[in-house]
DNA sequence: TGCACATATCGACAAACATCGTTACGATGG
DNA sequence: CCATCGTAACGATGTTTGTCGATATGTGCA
């Protein structure tokens, strides 16, 4: 995408942004998070995680969200890819936990008012 | 999907899941909120505006996000729908700005250690 | 009034995604 | 070893989404 910048007199509405802005990999990596989150059930699935102490098996998730053996397996797949949630496999059953860790991490990234300078 | 639930020996795995777990609406409203930042291009328009202490003209996403006029203005309605930016008009320009409260409201979201218990 | 400009909307298209039935993999228990 | 059961992966399908060019809307200015 070529703009044309002979001559410099469109620059006539606001002033600069801030120069520290985030690189295309930070905003990738922070949307990617966020994408994790951004379907109902797996925001149930984090809701469920987080209220329990204990890593939750994953036949438990079938009922308490309605939806297929299937669907589940790749919501929690989805979950774990981005880092959110933790997998331990007990015999033939999979439990699932939430990583305290990457969950601050979120935690921090949302947490304007330190970025509000 | 029905099930045959004549008997009752399938239940071995686990204890049943925390009470209060979130409502569909609950979820979904979660969900759209958490799908308004996944996106790398909304991200930094996020980005941008927490770093700056006034609005901030659309035009400069333009340049800053590498992206069409029209795109810029589609990430903008998302984001501004989901409560997220405050938009205000001056003139043929359109200034845009983060909505604090929501921001805030976004960050108890994400802020699990009280829902840790 | 009419032109120039900033922004929003429309229509189209490709890519990503959620969902499910089915199948494959692994572990347990007889 | 074989049957069973829980989970993951595959393949298909309908929906949503990001992107852009073109057009419409609306504002300021001569």
């Amino acid at each position: 995408m070529v703009v044309d910048m002979t001559s410099l007199d469109l620059i006539a509405c606001c002033k600069p942004l801030a120069a520290d802005a985030l690189t295309d990999e930070e905003a990738s990596a922070t949307a990617a998070l966020f994408k994790a989150l951004a379907d109902p059930a797996r925001v149930k699935i984090v809701n469920l995680l987080a209220t329990s102490d204990e890593p939750v098996c994953a036949c438990e998730f079938i009922p308490a969200l309605g939806l297929s053996q299937a669907t589940v397996s790749h919501h929690l797949r989805k979950l774990t890819e981005a880092g959110l949630l933790e997998r331990e496999p007990r015999g033939k059953w999979a439990y699932f936990s939430l990583d305290r860790e990457a969950a601050a991490e979120l935690a921090g990234l949302v947490d304007l008012p330190e970025v509000v300078r």
